[in-house]
DNA sequence: TGATAAGAGTGGATATTATCAACTCATATG
DNA sequence: CATATGAGTTGATAATATCCACTCTTATCA
């Protein structure tokens, strides 16, 4: 790895920091805020993780979270469910009302690429998923912080 | 552009931002915090630069880069250069402990990416380089917001 | 059985980061 | 000169994040 390239990793990353902030933002329009979101959406992604998953996953304080989801109890779109033997451990589940939630924010996501990329061409496209796809698991074989984004990628939301 | 390449698209927006959170977080050790490091950095990048450029091309707030500035003035960092017939924009230099700081952080970057990349060989490396080049010109391409990040990149720090 | 430990989660207090609106300042235009 | 406009500043406040001490659940072991 020489200088030229952590020169333009880092010009990357100066890039995507932008780009990402933008896109983050856009969120606005629904009923929560970007990290609430983040937390709903992973759930959603990822049901049955617990606190402690989704802080791990998102790299986000424990109590932070723990703030974002007794918010959601209350607003009735998770349940919790203490698992025996497990020194208190949770998994979160999403309600009916908490899937709904969370296929709006979907929506929403999906909505913003579409709004910033549509003038991308089909061919470009390709590509432009092709590099970001090698990034992602070219970091993710080289990560050090082994402990968030492991498996279970983008389930989807089926599992009912 | 179909479900499945936005799918696609999504999953790294989520992954990347992780990533970039913790890469950014380590900027701890400096004397800065991770929004004056951005915007004393910005200034390095692209010396003479005003207020409103670094808002536009850091899409931050006028107010919060305003505060900073100051800051950076006070502490010595920076000085500021009003352009003649230019409705008070200045211009922003960097003084020579400024541009000290700046190398500091600059080196802490750069030292981030060693940490975090090195066990990649360079083959693989180089594909890094390539997809991320390609992802931040189509971006660039295709980019709505035209306000920021347009020319000027990484100019590094050999104004002298 | 009771003491200790350890992982998971909670809540108080507080710091950091970011935003909004109203303002000043410098200049251009009519 | 009156008005407008872009650049920058400031006060007030909101949103986001962190730290630490605490509880709760279970496991271990003497």
């Amino acid at each position: 790895m020489d200088n030229d390239m952590i020169k333009r990793i880092r010009q990357f990353n100066r890039y995507y920091t932008v780009w990402l902030d933008v896109m983050n933002k856009g969120y606005l329009g629904t009923d929560f805020s970007w990290p609430e979101s983040r937390v709903l959406f992973e759930i959603y992604l990822c049901q049955g993780i617990s606190a402690t998953g989704v802080c791990g996953r998102l790299n986000m304080d424990k109590s932070y979270v723990s703030r974002i989801l007794r918010k959601f109890e209350r607003h009735g779109l998770i349940t919790r469910e203490l698992v025996p033997g497990s020194k208190g451990l949770k998994k979160l589940w999403l309600t009916k009302a908490g899937k709904k939630e969370a296929e709006n924010i979907d929506m929403s996501g999906t909505r913003q690429i579409i709004d910033k990329l549509s003038a991308i061409d089909s061919e470009t496209c390709e590509k432009l998923c092709e590099a970001m796809t090698f990034i992602e698991n070219t970091l993710r074989d080289n990560d050090i912080c082994q402990n968030f984004l492991r498996g279970n990628d983008a389930k989807g939301g089926d599992t009912e």
